[in-house]
RNA sequence: GCGGGUGUAGCUCAGGGGUAGAGCGCAACCUUGCCAAGGUUGAUGUCGUGAGUUCGAAUCUCAUCACCCGCUCCA
């Protein structure tokens, strides 16, 4: 594992690189152009990403007794996403400086003082070009000049100009006067220009639901997802009652949410269509925080089965006032990509904030009675929640690897690896004649691939020199290849007919084994 | 959203107002008894998209889309 260099600025490029070239990932809709923020899975992206929720589901709601799964659906009532504070509450009102086009949000421009400069308008002297627009600038008190007010002023003008070779220093303001303000909030305090009114950014997705549903009809109205958090939260009560569970006791789910992020970055890590796997965890409230801790550790332990090791994993404990509002003790999980150390999962101790929250807007008693206590409450929620295509990109970065076989001396001979875990790996194995030229050969690794195929995506390849088709599969990942040669002919013999062998990716070392032993052999590697 | 950069074959990139290029990859055949880069032949491009300038635009101008870097944002 020569060059697992994280520091390689252009690693990251290598790796969208091969996603595309070997059918991991592509740009959605690329052949209009590309639609931000959107990515489409490739063949061995749907597989990778398939083996990662299967594995996710099974640790979580097949081998487990206090955990259910559900699947809901995407379209959701707005009365849930209202009920839950993302209708309205979360869509951060913005303001634009006029002058610098910076982007503020409105609740944390810090009050201020000072005198304020309004200006109606301006006109250039030599064109005659004239701006008919009000402009203030507020300046507080240590800064207080009127020529500086003026001076920003211009600049603020001359933007309106279609002439760039304009100075503004030949712009005539057209009417001036002042007024003291006290802790206002619509003046940038970085150049005390005027902002634009706050402006709300809707976050989500927003649709309408009916054949001749309309904008103005509340009825129609409806959200994709922004998490499928919600959709347990509200079937909470339907699937406790349809179940002989009890506290403490968990509701799992996989499934695409949506938002509409300003700035969709870093390949598919910030995506605008994304699939999460989260599990809500109810609980009395006295074991919320002990459950959140030991969540913890079962994802940590999780995420090294499916294969990042713990070392390149971070944990956050995220402090007072970064928290959601309605959050008790949040972990990031955190991976480090070669974009920096980045977010994969958020285990966070939602007290009964949202099942509270749906029982007073719906008016449903969403409370729990323990039958032996006889105490009467609103679970508390524990809320390990995954980023599915995080941990895919993740997986993609921590397997890929360029290493450099050739001996002192050599020339350079780079074999390009993804180490995937058998567990995840798209493909799992590869089944090879030495010769293709060999008629039986070739019928022996057909037949030995159409048996692994009842258990496993196992391909076949004659195509070129034996050494040549190893490498095309260390390129995908696919941890086995299976030989079929002239000793499985009994050509160097009887001790070896039937026999094969298999090659192991990372060590690309081969041992023999009988062709009966070989689908055994790779099923207990690959669950 | 702001600022900077990039966009030419599947990938990496060169070129440049007048016939579209290379390496790798891919396909076919030959060769090949176990770790790429052997031989022969071949296919593939709206030069991101749209307008403008021009006799002529892949090349110049503008707009737009996408990606990358920095800032901003991330319930």
């Amino acid at each position: 594992m020569a060059n697992k260099d994280n520091t390689d600025p252009a690693r990251m490029e290598k790796i969208v690189s091969l996603c595309k070239r070997r059918g991991f990932i592509f740009q959605s809709g690329e052949l209009y152009g590309g639609l931000n923020g959107c990515w489409d899975m490739g063949p061995l992206g749907a597989e990778l990403k398939n083996n990662v929720k299967d594995m996710w589901w099974r640790r979580n709601v097949q081998e487990r007794d206090d955990i259910l799964g559900m699947d809901g659906s995407i379209l959701t009532h707005q009365a849930v996403l209202t009920a839950s504070g993302h209708v309205g509450g979360f869509s951060d009102p913005m303001c634009d400086c006029l002058l610098t086009k910076a982007r503020l949000r409105a609740d944390q421009i810090e009050p201020q003082s000072g005198t304020a400069y309004h200006f109606t308008g301006a006109k250039h002297e030599e064109s005659g070009w004239s701006v008919d627009r009000e402009y203030s600038v507020l300046l507080n008190k240590p800064n207080q000049d009127e020529n500086k007010a003026r001076k920003t002023a211009r600049e603020f003008y001359a933007q309106f100009l279609s002439d760039k070779q304009i100075s503004p220093k030949k712009l005539e303001l057209l009417g001036e006067s002042t007024t003291e303000e006290t802790d206002v909030t619509n003046y940038n305090p970085d150049n005390g220009s005027l902002l634009t009114e706050p402006r709300e950014f809707e976050l989500m997705f927003k649709t309408t639901v009916g054949a001749s549903a309309d904008d103005n009809d509340p009825n129609a109205v409806a959200y994709l997802r922004p998490e499928t958090a919600q959709s347990i939260f509200v079937q909470y009560k339907n699937v406790m009652d349809s179940n002989r569970i009890k506290l403490p006791c968990g509701i799992a789910q996989i499934g695409k949410s949506f938002r509409n992020e300003i700035n969709p970055r870093n390949f598919t890590f910030r995506s605008r269509e994304f699939e999460q796997m989260e599990i809500e965890f109810f609980c009395h409230p006295d074991d919320g925080m002990r459950l959140t801790d030991e969540w913890l550790e079962t994802r940590l332990q999780w995420y090294e089965e499916v294969g990042i090791p713990r070392e390149k994993l971070h944990i956050l404990d995220v402090p007072d006032g970064e928290r959601a509002h309605y959050s008790k003790k949040t972990y990031d999980i955190e991976y480090e990509f070669p974009f920096g150390i980045q977010e994969l999962e958020g285990v966070a101790y939602r007290t009964d904030y949202d099942l509270g929250k749906h029982q007073e807007k719906s008016g449903k008693k969403l409370e729990y009675l323990d039958e032996e206590t006889k105490e009467r409450f609103v679970p508390h929620v524990v809320e390990p929640s995954a980023g599915c295509d995080r941990t895919v990109l993740a997986l993609i970065c921590e397997a890929f690897d360029e290493e450099n076989l050739a001996q002192e001396g050599e020339k350079p001979d780079v074999r390009t690896v993804l180490h995937f875990s058998p567990k995840v790996a798209p493909v799992k194995a590869c089944v090879l004649p030495l010769l293709k030229k060999n008629e039986e050969q070739v019928r022996i690794a057909r037949e030995l691939q159409k048996e692994l195929q009842q258990w496993m995506v196992a391909q076949y390849d004659d195509g070129g020199a034996v050494g040549r088709r190893y490498r095309r599969q260390d390129e995908i990942g696919t941890p086995f290849c299976i030989t079929v040669d002239f000793e499985t002919l009994g050509e160097e013999g009887e001790d070896l007919k039937d026999t094969v062998t298999i090659r192991e990716r990372d060590s690309m070392e081969q041992t023999r084994l009988s062709l009966t032993e070989v689908l055994p052999y790779l099923l207990k590697q690959i669950r």
